[in-house]
DNA sequence: AAAAATATTTAGATTAGACTAAATTTTTAA
DNA sequence: TTAAAAATTTAGTCTAATCTAAATATTTTT
């Protein structure tokens, strides 16, 4: 059984190997837990004395076959929460992200299991990242930036890069959310800003919007 | 804001309180909390410090205003949740609590509060315990033991004393539960034990359980 | 390939919460 | 009303998780 602290840390060397590939290096993990190096260290030294993770002094951990399934079911708990709270609690999808922090550290299987029952069993959270099922298992969406999205080819949104709560509400205003349907109208070349299609109305977003936004082709 | 430890200490407190008068004495809450006495003396110190609770060296604590507010807090989001569990995700009256000693530390008002919208402004628990509103208001009904209950006299059962897996167990098989309309048929002379009308059928129990049984005539 | 910059680890300190054992106070009983 | 029992507090220790500052290793740059 593991301590909230622990938790933490292996889901964030989880969130960190996935967006990079190697060891995960101790400065990576500091910024993403908010702590100093040092203590980083420390922990790395606990979870691989509980075979958690593989650590080399100076070389970064990765995470043991052991420590991806504890990580996944807290990605598990995390997820579903995010949901429930989207689809049933009147939670916007920007403000979900703290309390899913807490609720993913509550221990029961059953409890888990009937909130997914519960809702469903939901394959994908209110940002679009795929939930773990029972078994621990989810299905990636082939999912591509905005950005790459050809001309006049429609995409649906269906997560975003960028999950800070100022964009998250941009993204409101401007009536973009999960599952809305988007279409570039035209790229300008000039400086890379896009006249897009979403639902209903037009409007133009920069690249650096763009960039943040995942569709399904 | 509190601590887990400092919310169980509080939470402690006030049951202990509320079934008893006066101070609260070291033992009785270091029983409660399952922790040795010294460490309730450290703990009242702290509470203290907080002006959480007034406390006099070998005097024992009461809960000032504030202090009441905060085990209140609690206790309203540990009975919300117990509600949710059973109405919601198949738990049985005797297996929410441990899950929800977990949910009520979860920060978050608008949880708490879209929560209890959801579940329709419950006042009662599962185990016919009052929810404390918003406000942090609650009515108690007017209760008595089944014990107490004149003889042919319809009451319905509203909670229990004894609130261990084992005796809601024993009710479950009983079908006894809150709701169940109850009738002492007949009170035994000899040895106090009742017969009785549970719902549709009749059963025999014996007066330590008629005491923990708590009845709305 | 050496120097400088960056990353990582070690050593030592701190805090919250808990413990044991000993000391003290209060309560109970003779 | 004093002696014994019970309750409570104090003093000192422990562990988990953090920190700072200093030492060491790795990487980058010149």
């Amino acid at each position: 059984m593991q301590t909230l602290s622990t938790e933490d840390y292996l889901k964030a060397i989880y969130h960190v190997s996935q967006s990079s590939s190697g060891a995960v290096a101790t400065t990576s993990i500091a910024k993403q837990i908010g702590a100093k190096p040092s203590s980083v260290t420390d922990m790395f030294k606990k979870l691989s004395d509980q075979n958690l993770v593989k650590y080399q002094k100076y070389q970064g951990v990765s995470l043991t076959n052991e420590g991806v399934k504890t990580a996944l079911r807290i990605v598990r708990k995390h997820r579903l929460w995010e949901s429930f709270l989207v689809s049933h609690l009147n939670f916007n999808w920007d403000e979900v992200h703290q309390v899913a922090e807490q609720l993913e550290h509550i221990q029961s299987e059953k409890l888990t299991n009937e909130l997914e029952r519960f809702l469903d069993y939901p394959t994908h959270d209110p940002h679009g990242d795929p939930i773990p099922n029972r078994a621990l298992f989810m299905k990636k969406y082939s999912k591509i930036l905005l950005t790459e999205l050809p001309v006049n080819k429609e995409g649906v949104c269906i997560g975003v890069k960028d999950n800070s709560s100022g964009f998250l509400r941009y993204l409101d205003r401007r009536q973009i959310g999960i599952g809305t349907t988007l279409q570039v109208l035209h790229r300008e070349d000039f400086d890379d800003s896009l006249h897009i299609q979403a639902g209903k109305s037009t409007l133009m977003i920069t690249k650096k919007t763009a960039e943040n936004i995942y569709v399904k082709p």
